[in-house]
DNA sequence: CTGAAAGCGCTTACAG
DNA sequence: CTGAAAGCGCTTACAG
């Protein structure tokens, strides 16, 4: 039993007391060498540093993180994973944490899955703070934050509880911008592809796109769901649309995933041209909207400084010890590419 | 002082000592309630376990790993993030990782900024393994590792060094099926577009198609170098082959993401038509690779079984002292879409 | 079967 | 400026 126990310690990491010993100074001043704010010799400082290095010795986080009651954890919870957007973020948020000298925990929930017991072991970890990146958690997850006392930043979606942080794209705007570009554009008959119904942005955004029509003196658009923010999800939403009597001449999606779903679907399944008889405007703008076989029309999301905000927003509430309320709503930005044109007739 | 190191617990976290207070039981009592094999009287495990699931109390995984040297943290270093596929395996990897009850701490590796620093961070949490997901990591990112004691697992990578674990698509052998089939349709002036030079994927696969070319009876494919994994590197790459004046009539793109940049480039740059003037092979079988705006023929890498034994080799790492090694090597397989024919004179 | 005690690797008042 | 001591939340021999 002991020599299994002393084999699993691989190698004897080193610890402060190697450092101390080796260096005949006590272990509170080697820790304190690890420490700006902490007074110590300069001299000694140096030393212990040096020689750290030398020998690769970095103080344990989770020991360390026992007593400050800071883990320097960053727990991220991604669950929408069929939408390119995400993983987009994710490894740029990732990014920017670590060069912040925190480090990502990261979890994906499966909603097939047991989403609460995935968020309890995260917070078993007890991160500094939790971002979640999920379209579609339950609120259920972001309650269980809550009540371990853990602050959460809601990227691009609400809580369904008040007192949360959330950072956002204007979705609402956008869905104005989105109306305005197509009825500008002489389109009269107009058509939505919705995702999930429930997520805050698909909600938003379609809120945003039908008032806008409605002001200027159109009919509430048509819409279709799509149950989730894929590919197959749009390809099929659009398949129901186009085939009603007088289908729509533009279509506005949810993002744009689903934006090029609805794209294949009305090329390959109705013999469409776009933009030539039918238009397109997606939301996000992923990197692959400005590739030449899509071109896609959509909505940026400011994500650059999105992230930047989640980032900031999500390091100060790992220092304040009040639960902030924060609503940062960033525009968009209408990106005219080719999958829109002007209306003649019909 | 005092206050605000109370304030920053922040509504005081559940602690053994609490468990055992409430329960007038010891803290050794209530321990070992959340061990299977520890010897304790069964009803006063199920009361230990009534109360702690009542008030939410679960044993801090961090101190418990001081004592136990094991983390139950799984490292995952990615890198190549503009290649989708990475983003597609790191969520179903992370997914299948927390089932075992591990949890994944996340780092993305910038070749700008300092790769040997972000991976000290992560060893310095003394995870109980890492895996690598990077096509492009140093090598000393992974030496840091072995000497740090943690046992690495490289996905679809090889180590520069011996005595590591990989798990990878047999890539040479899907470069033969790339020549074959294209070979079969009659093609003979077959071009390859490379990824990133030294990537052992890009490597094995130019190896494999190029051998294959050669054994049976043509000359060694032209090749352009991408230098990265990119939409833009595959069109910019492709723009180059084809620039020649007798061009190709058919391009292996070392993988999807390529060769969907590639299919753009010819189309946009030359007005050619795929697969009627030139036939595209990728890697990969990426979600976008069925799309019908791409439909692309590829090799499919056998992601889930890899995932899978990726996941059974690093659980397995984290139980045995030994440094074991490892090398599976799952073979790919060829998924015929649309963007290959064969070829008619000329 | 249970409890008191030692200790994991660290930090931080408290003395000196 | 430095060191000895207490303690973070846990586990695990060791006694009983």
């Amino acid at each position: 039993m002991i020599d299994a126990s002393l084999e699993r310690a691989r190698g004897h990491r080193i610890t402060v007391k190697d450092l101390a010993r080796q260096l005949g100074m006590s272990v509170s001043t080697v820790s304190r060498a690890f420490y700006r704010d902490a007074v110590i010799a300069p001299e000694t400082r140096a030393r212990i540093l040096k020689h750290a290095a030398e020998i690769g010795y970095q103080p344990n986080p989770l020991a360390r993180g026992l007593i400050t009651k800071s883990s320097r954890i960053v727990g991220i919870i991604v669950s929408d994973i069929t939408n390119p957007f995400y993983p987009e973020v994710l490894t740029r948020l990732t990014s920017r944490i670590q060069a912040l000298d925190f480090n990502v925990m990261l979890v994906v929930t499966d909603p097939l899955r047991n989403e609460d017991e995935t968020v309890r072991v995260l917070l078993s970890y007890h991160p500094d703070v939790v971002i979640i990146l999920a379209a579609t958690l339950s609120s259920a997850a972001s309650q269980a934050c809550r009540d371990a006392g853990t602050p959460v930043v809601f990227f691009n979606r609400y809580g369904s509880d008040q007192h949360s942080c959330v950072v956002t794209c204007d979705n609402e705007g956008g869905g104005r911008m989105a109306a305005d570009h197509l009825i500008d554009l002489g389109h009269e008959r107009l058509g939505f592809v919705a995702g999930l119904a429930d997520a805050s942005t698909n909600v938003d955004r379609w809120k945003g796109f039908c008032a806008r029509c409605v002001e200027r003196g159109l009919p509430a658009p048509v819409s279709s769901e799509a149950h989730e923010f894929s590919y197959g999800a749009g390809y099929a939403a659009a398949r129901r649309l186009l085939s009603a009597e007088r289908r729509p001449t533009a279509l506005f999606c949810a993002n744009d995933i689903l934006a090029i779903g609805a794209m294949d679907a009305a090329r390959r399944e109705f013999g469409l041209s776009i933009p030539e008889d039918l238009s397109i405007v997606g939301f996000d703008d992923i990197a692959m909207a400005s590739w030449s076989s899509h071109n896609l029309t959509t909505i940026r999301q400011p994500t650059d400084l999105m992230i930047e905000q989640t980032v900031e927003l999500a390091s100060s509430l790992t220092r304040e010890s009040a639960g902030r309320q924060a609503m940062l709503r960033i525009p968009g930005e209408m990106v005219e590419r080719s999958t829109t044109r002007r209306y003649h007739g019909g």
